[in-house]
RNA sequence: GCCGGCAUAGCUCAGAUGGUAGAGCAGCUGAUUUGUAAUCAGCAGGCCACGGGUUCGAUUCCUGUUGCCGGCUCCA
């Protein structure tokens, strides 16, 4: 028979031949890289029969494919080891994820960082056995009596999802089998790289309202050196984490008595006043006013707004004289509040009002997170006024505007999705469709590639979400664009129209960085605190090198003061390279050395944190030079 | 909130079958006046997270709480 290849290529093989029988037949070497195939466009194990005229591609432990299959291949190992050192303990799923894979069990009590020891020597075992895995097609009933009687629960509710009369596809290795769709790696032999990196409890079908499963995650690579320089990257990463770097530059701090909320330090703080300086300037380049509302409202308006039946219990409340209030989750019914004391033409729209609005919100313990995730946080919020027809264009112009600001800031991968309507939402289904459409075709007007979440919109609305990854690729929502054709009815905004009827403004919810915190954070790890000129808490320090040199570094240090940059002065007692081995460590973007010569001729040795010499520069030089940088956001 | 782990000096970390604890860095004092990633010496620094229990005696064992870390769920 007669098979086709990827290059146009054709090879003749002897009816029943294999997939392997190919591999083996174009050479030894590719035999043995070999893990499965593609067979007219469908992924295949190596032990698939070929047909002729089949189109086959090959797929090596080389490719994505390929290491997707291993990734696979190796939770079904690491189940096989549980159940062989946990009798008792029951298979769920295990799907493979970014780096790795994990898999769910249902066991009688959560197993320890010494159980995966157990668990990844037993893997070794059965790996060093070369166990070979095959396929075999069950009835679809039957599957599910052996699993029942077996005792395997969770695998027999999983096969009752697949309708009655399908046959399903088993994957046996020893005396092992579980059901899965495959493809897998022919032999566990194959499976050498890997490593069981965490424990975790997870709910099975995702759901907190059911039992809790223990969840192991493994990861797994093609090679010893993938595997290495893995391990390295998450090492590398975790000298990133902000709250590491934190400590090391004396940013903020936490402490028990207000979780959840942050104590900034002065040059945490500095960062942040630049952060915020940059987008008030930023929203009044772009026709927004900014505002500011109060932080303890009387709870009749979040019950207007409709917070208060669905956000209650996450709200912090207080009350005095028998009223009670909550501290504000969100901004948006006090900007309508505002919004309210005038009586509006259809000339004032779009109205634009921006505040750093200062939110509570009584998130659960367990999701505290450095900066990431808080109970108190700062929005860059505001909230645009307007009519249905000047959706498209707000919307659009947002989208460029947070581009840009983020470039600025240094973020060039912008990870955006598309919220749509959850079950439980106020609103009309026409006042979805439109709302849902308009965030689309501005989007598709943009050629922005995004992704959907079905169901994860607002109560009030669908939204535009900008997320960034943190240091160890963990996803976080920033920016995010929300329309509302709701809360201004519920909280009477209206305006006078052409026709001099009055009718109910369309609000967009928008923030570009979301909340200050998460997103200074996230600036914390993607420069590893090596923070641009523009943003560094401390910009330069000049140094001297003896006593002598002490009153012209005052000098010049209170000159780069004045010209407005943030320059401390080291005078300590310590010799030059002590002060710039600690100023670098510090991150400061630039050390400034006077000694005689320079105090002499009115110079400065300047040397980056890098450790280049970037020569002697007059006071008037280098302070243009700083200039320059500033302007350029260096 | 749920599952698991952790909590010792400002920071990074040692430590003991149960007998009230150490190092490095940082800090302070003194000497040294120094040319681009660590000068030397001395000093000081601790309710071993918090509460209960076992014990002659608990930082160590048990238990509760709080916080943090990793996930899960949630996230207006």
């Amino acid at each position: 028979m007669n098979i086709q290849l990827p290059d146009g290529s054709s090879r003749t093989l002897s009816e029943g031949a294999t997939a392997y029988d190919l591999a083996a037949d174009i050479g030894a070497g590719l035999a043995r890289a070999t893990i499965a195939a593609t067979v007219n466009g469908k992924m295949v194990d190596v032990s698939h029969p070929l047909n002729d005229g089949d189109n086959v591609s090959l797929i090596t432990e080389k490719s994505e494919e390929g290491l997707e299959i291993i990734r696979h291949s190796t939770s079904h190992l690491m189940a096989m080891a549980v159940q062989e050192v946990f009798p008792g303990a029951q298979v769920t799923i295990g799907p493979v994820i970014e780096d790795g894979f994990y898999y769910d069990f249902a066991y009688e009590r959560a197993f320890t960082p010494e159980d995966l020891k157990k668990i990844e020597e037993k893997m070794r075992q059965l790996c060093n056995q070369k166990l070979d895995i095959s396929r075999e097609e069950w009835d679809r009933d039957g599957a599910i009596e052996h699993f029942e009687r077996i005792g395997e629960i969770y695998k027999a509710k999983l096969i009752g999802r697949i309708p009655a009369g399908e046959t399903v596809s088993m994957y046996k290795q020893g005396d092992w089998m579980d059901l899965c769709r495959g493809p897998h790696v022919p032999n566990t032999g194959i499976l050498k790289h890997f490593k069981l990196m965490k424990v975790s409890g997870a709910y099975w079908e995702g759901n907190s309202e059911n039992e809790q499963l223990h969840r192991i995650y493994g990861t797994a690579w093609a090679s010893k050196g993938d595997l290495k320089d893995y391990l390295v990257r998450l090492e590398e990463a975790e000298k990133r984490d902000h709250r590491k770097l934190a400590k090391a530059l004396d940013l903020f701090h936490l402490q028990e008595e207000a979780p959840g909320m942050i104590f900034w330090h002065p040059k945490g703080w500095t960062i942040w006043q630049q952060v915020e300086n940059e987008i008030r300037g930023v929203m009044r380049d772009n026709g927004y006013q900014e505002i500011k509302t109060p932080s303890v409202v009387d709870r009749k308006l979040w019950e207007k707004s409709g917070h208060w039946d669905k956000f209650r219990d996450d709200m912090f409340t207080t009350s005095t004289d028998n009223r009670e209030y909550a501290i504000k989750p969100m901004n948006c019914p006090c900007h309508i509040q505002v919004f309210n004391q005038n009586l509006h033409s259809y000339r004032d729209l779009p109205l634009r009002l921006a505040e750093f609005g200062s939110c509570h919100r009584n998130e659960p313990s367990g999701t505290l997170h450095g900066l990431m995730r808080l109970r108190n946080f700062v929005q860059d919020d505001a909230h645009i006024f307007c009519t249905e027809a000047q959706i498209q264009d707000e919307v659009c112009n947002f989208i460029d505007l947070t581009y840009e600001v983020y470039k600025r800031f240094g973020f060039e991968d912008v990870i955006i999705f598309l919220s749509d309507r959850p079950e439980k939402r106020v609103g009309t289904d026409g006042q979805w469709d439109k709302a849902e459409a308009s965030l689309h075709q501005a989007l598709q007007s943009k050629n922005i590639e995004y992704g959907e979440n079905k169901g994860e919109g607002a109560f009030y609305g669908p939204k535009i979400e900008f997320s960034l990854k943190d240091c160890l690729g963990r996803v976080w929502q920033c920016g995010t664009i929300q329309v509302d054709f709701s809360m201004p009815g519920r909280l009477d905004a209206e305006y006078v129209a052409e026709d001099s009827s009055r009718q109910t403004p369309v609000m967009l919810h928008r923030a570009i960085l979301g909340s200050m915190e998460r997103f200074i954070g996230i600036l914390i790890e993607h420069h590893e605190g090596k923070f641009p000129f523009w943003l560094a808490p401390v910009q330069a320090v000049v140094c001297n090198i003896t006593d002598s040199q002490a009153e012209y570094v005052a000098e010049v240090t209170q000159k780069m003061v004045k010209a407005g940059f943030r320059v401390d002065m080291d005078l300590r007692n310590e010799k030059v390279g002590y002060k710039v081995r600690a100023h670098t460590l510090e991150r400061v973007p630039f050390i400034l050395v006077a000694g005689d010569r320079e105090r002499d001729e009115k110079n400065l040795s300047v040397r980056d944190r890098s450790g280049q010499n970037l020569g002697t520069f007059s006071l008037d030089d280098w302070i243009s030079e700083m200039q320059k940088m500033q302007l350029n956001h260096d």
